[in-house]
DNA sequence: TCTGGGGTCCTAGGACCC
DNA sequence: TCTGGGGTCCTAGGACCC
């Protein structure tokens, strides 16, 4: 059996916890540069507050019933994410936890019978809450896409269910199937939804399910498709992934605070994103053999409606592959010239890493003393920063000023990360 | 007269997820 | 004034090979 342990409004979570007086009272959170909403609770979702949606739009909703609004706070929240996942591996074992995102992970039960299962998700879900204080929702079913489908009632029906909702009979299954409408199922996106109602009147997740393998082959996507009918008839398909799977890919990418118009700028916020990402691609001790950048310039009104800003990229093979920052940001500069266009304002830059392979270099190189040096240093610069949770060590390329740094207007201090901001009783 | 069959690798782009 | 950021997987089609 598959169980997916999700947290409740996780981002709103973590800033409850630390404001108590928040329970039970209307929260939201922020997207970066205060642009939409990515985390509401029941509460908020109550008062008609759209998921994804745009901040200044349902700004007016959130004056007059006074929600309480935060700026994500991704030191708060990784370090949250953190310890709730590392229950998880305490509790069920290192090898059959699976983390999905920051919020959410598969765990892999063994094939207990009923009463088994209902001890071991209360179990889990509450030695959750003691230790980490964060809220979560367990879906059990035979396989992932089932899983899913239980962890979706299970938060529908909170009060009912008590956040744990288990499939493992025919019935169950068929009944929960019933109640899910086609759009919520996990891989059927807008576009799917929009033309299995249009074109095959598939409504539910139960009406998908009586599709044939063929059918789904031919108009869900190929093999994906496939997976998917399979997964919703109790065929597990979709594996556990293993944990140490390396990034194909590494981007970090931002909207500017403000329009930037000025190469200077531009760059410092590339040399930037690149020290991020070449920190991630060390943490998985891989090298990038590609880097490229791209910015996208603001909108522009004409004739009262606006344009789609412009894109454009550029893209480098280094010679070697490297994960070293200085390198990767020697390579990143000159394609920004390449791109950018003077007098024009851009609102969004970002770097992409990929050609990503295994640093066989790891260790360091002994007949290139030199190599060695920068690893040493790279590594000396992770440490630092890791463990003061922040940049202390940076490249001058970054810049001090930060002309283009994004909006974060109301973001909560990082308490558990940060010694200068943890919380205080008096 | 008349032009196979099988394969690989790469890129762009679409659809999805949280 | 004003709509995030970071990923994954898959397919189609072109170039190229023998």
């Amino acid at each position: 059996m598959k169980a997916i342990v999700d947290c409740n409004s996780f981002y709103c979570g973590c800033e409850r916890l630390f404001k108590p007086d928040l329970n039970h009272k209307p929260v939201i959170v922020l997207s970066n540069n205060d642009g939409c909403i990515i985390s509401r609770t029941d509460e908020a979702k109550r008062l008609g507050v759209e998921m994804a949606g745009p901040y200044f739009k349902a700004k007016p909703l959130i004056e007059k019933f006074n929600i309480a609004t935060f700026s994500s706070n991704y030191h708060l929240y990784g370090d949250l994410s953190w310890r709730v996942m590392e229950t998880m591996r305490m509790l069920m074992g290192k090898n059959n936890v699976e983390v999905y995102s920051v919020d959410e992970a598969f765990v892999d039960l063994p094939e207990f019978n009923t009463e088994k299962i209902n001890i071991a998700s209360e179990n889990l879900k509450t030695t959750i809450e003691q230790w980490t204080g964060i809220r979560v929702s367990i879906g059990v079913a035979p396989t992932k896409v089932l899983a899913k489908v239980a962890n979706r009632l299970a938060k529908k029906n909170k009060q009912a269910t008590n956040c744990i909702v288990i499939l493992n009979t025919e019935e169950s299954i068929a009944d929960a199937l019933y109640n899910t409408p086609i759009g919520d199922v996990w891989g059927i996106g807008r576009q799917y939804a929009e033309k299995l109602k249009e074109e095959f009147a598939v409504f539910t997740a139960l009406d998908l399910r009586n599709k044939t393998e063929y059918w789904a082959k031919k108009n869900l996507g190929g093999v994906t498709g496939v997976r998917l009918i399979k997964e919703l008839n109790g065929e597990a398909v979709i594996v556990m992934k293993d944990e140490l799977t390396e990034k194909k890919m590494i981007a970090t990418t931002r909207m500017f605070g403000s329009a930037v118009n000025n190469l200077k700028d531009i760059q410092e916020a590339i040399a930037t994103y690149t020290s991020r990402a070449a920190e991630k691609l060390r943490r998985q001790n891989s090298a990038a053999g590609i880097i490229s950048v791209f910015v996208v310039q603001k909108e522009k009104k004409f004739n009262e409606t606006f344009r789609h800003g412009m894109s454009r990229s550029a893209y480098t093979i280094l010679p070697i592959a490297t994960s070293a920052t200085n390198e990767l940001i020697k390579a990143a500069l000159p394609l920004i010239e390449k791109i950018f266009t003077n007098g024009e304002f851009y609102k969004k830059a970002g770097v992409m890493l990929s050609g990503i392979v295994p640093d066989i270099n790891i260790q360091g190189n002994l007949f290139n003393p030199k190599d060695n040096d920068y690893k040493q240093l790279m590594m000396m610069v992770d440490n630092v920063n890791f463990s003061m949770r922040d940049d202390v060590l940076k490249f001058a390329s970054g810049g001090t000023k930060k002309n283009w740094k994004m909006r974060q207007e109301l973001r909560s201090p990082r308490y558990t990360t940060r010694w200068d901001e943890i919380k205080t009783v008096s």
